[in-house]
RNA sequence: CGGGGUGUGGCUCAGUUUGGCUAGAGCACUUGAUUUGGGAUCAAGGGGUCGGGAGUUCGAAUCUCUUCACCCCGACCA
């Protein structure tokens, strides 16, 4: 049978992606300009990456806060870069009540001033450091045109802010935080990104540099999903955030921040799902099985419930369909929905002592007799479909990966199929905006640890600094 | 912010060019029956100030003006 109304991927990509997110109920759109509703389905998502980051965040010796929504213009604008790349997409709020506020404030587009404004009254000594706070909210940026989970002018996300007595320290966190982002894609999200560093032109607004972890979706297009910034003394010194250091004298600290947000939804959407709908990692998946009972035979029914019961008690997110739609809306449907595991079982099953497993991934079915350890088979599945997903998200990317040495070259790649470009870069920024001119492309981040596959700069032919990672951007 | 497009039951849309009977269809929903191995069938039923405002007219979903919203493609950003 075919899938309602889901718009094939190779065709168009941006439909597509829209179809999916509403095909699976991740999330509608509101009455509210540039904002979308999270749906349960979606919302799950968002929770279950919540609950695994967050845990990674304690492990790392993290505790979340909570700040204000709300920035007074003042507090803002102490240090002059981050209001400078922020201004133009700040939300204000100008009354209170029936009065006009004295000072306007500006809803959260990021929290550095106000981290930074609390330390700054809290730090005395090198006794008190490091602070290693992280908050769980949402954030407002003014954006004109935006997509559901890519780009809205309200978003979730997670920010931490630390601050340390050493730079050697600060440093450390933030690459110990963009490993923490890297090892999640990794291992829960099946999505193989590459870490490096951004070029001061794309670096965030007031960091010293930033880290970023670049993901390439399905049709060649990055995606930056989490950065890790070093901001070294810079909103220390704006903010006052100072401490008397071992040697009894005033210093100020060095911070970092670092944040990812609900766009990993749409990574995960655009980097697995298919024209079937969503595909999710069994690890991120909020439910991992669906239990169809084909009939309401009673012996039927005991059986689903029996085996619910034995997945759950094994921490497998199962649950079992009884709702009253025939078994083929039930299959599409959990299909859609990218339950990565479909159990169906009726008497046909139970005569000829099996059950049915179908994976999401491949749409393959397999049984199992009915007398099998189902955990473990179910548990196998699982780990079967999360390798097979991250194997082909590392074959896509791969295949999407091209070396470039003139930038013909690169107008080749970006005109044709696009993905990763790597090539050589001399550092200047004039560079970077040649290379823009070709579809957008831009730098995603520098290659630290990876070897020069040439000496001179791919868009000058000047003697080259790094290598570099391009690509066009969501 | 430029360019394009769309607003009509919950959803997708027809009807607008050429104003005219009581505004339609499919899906969804409700009830009942029969069903159940890839989005079931039959029957009955509910639901609309045609995005808002102003105007032209005997008469407006349809024409004029105005406004709002959303979508897509570019420039800027997670």
């Amino acid at each position: 049978m075919k899938n309602k109304a889901i718009t094939d991927r190779s065709v168009d990509f941006a439909k597509w992606y829209t179809d999916v997110v509403k095909a699976a109920k991740l999330a509608e759109y509101s009455n509210v300009k540039g904002c979308i509703v999270f749906e349960p389905n979606g919302y799950a998502i968002w929770e279950k990456m919540q609950s695994v980051l967050d845990r990674m965040f304690k492990e790392t010796g993290h505790q979340n806060v909570y700040m204000p929504m709300f920035i007074p213009e003042s507090l803002l604008k102490k240090e002059g870069e981050l209001i400078e790349g922020f201004a133009p997409e700040c939300a204000w709020v100008t009354q209170g009540g029936t009065g006009c506020l004295d000072e306007r404030m500006a809803v959260r587009p990021t929290s550095e001033t106000l981290f930074s404004d609390y330390y700054s009254s809290k730090i005395n000594s090198y006794r008190d450091l490091p602070k290693l706070y992280n908050q769980w909210c949402s954030v407002v940026r003014w954006e004109k045109e935006t997509r559901p989970f890519l780009r809205t002018r309200e978003f979730l996300w997670q920010e931490g802010h630390t601050i340390h007595e050493t730079q050697k320290e600060a440093e450390e966190e933030t690459i110990r935080m963009l490993e923490v982002y890297k090892k999640f894609f990794h291992d829960y999200l099946a999505i193989p990104s590459i870490i490096g560093r951004k070029t001061e032109k794309e670096k965030f607004a007031g960091a010293e540099y930033t880290y970023t972890n670049e993901a390439l979706m399905y049709n060649g297009v990055a995606l930056q999903c989490g950065t890790s910034h070093y901001f070294g003394q810079k909103f220390s010194k704006a903010y006052n955030i100072k401490f008397l250091n071992r040697n009894n004298q005033w210093e100020y600290v060095y911070q970092t921040s670092w944040g990812t947000t609900t766009r990993m939804i749409g990574a995960l959407i655009m980097v697995h799902s298919d024209e079937n709908g969503l595909v999710l990692p069994p690890r991120i998946a909020p439910r991992q099985v669906a239990i169809v009972p084909i009939g309401t035979d009673e012996e039927v029914v005991t059986l689903a419930k029996s085996i619910n019961e034995k997945l759950n008690a094994n921490n497998i997110v199962s649950f079992v369909d009884l709702t009253e739609k025939s078994p083929g809306f039930k299959f599409a449907e959990h299909e859609v929905n990218g339950i990565p595991v479909r159990i169906e079982l009726g008497k046909r099953d139970i005569e000829s002592g099996v059950v049915t497993l179908a994976r999401r991934d491949t749409r393959e079915r397999i049984t199992v007799d009915v007398n099998c350890d189902i955990v473990k088979e179910v548990e196998k599945l699982l780990e079967d479909i999360q390798n097979n997903l991250y194997n082909k998200a590392l074959e896509r990317r791969d295949s999407l990966t091209f070396e470039a040495h003139n930038i013909e070259e690169v107008e080749k790649i970006m005109n044709t199929q696009p993905g990763f470009v790597k090539a050589m870069w001399c550092g200047d920024e004039a560079c970077e905006l040649k290379m823009k001119e070709i579809r957008g492309t831009k730098s995603r981040c520098i290659l630290e640890n990876e070897k020069a596959i040439d000496d001179k700069c791919v868009v000058c032919g000047k003697k080259a600094k790094h290598l570099v990672l391009w690509g066009l951007q969501y």
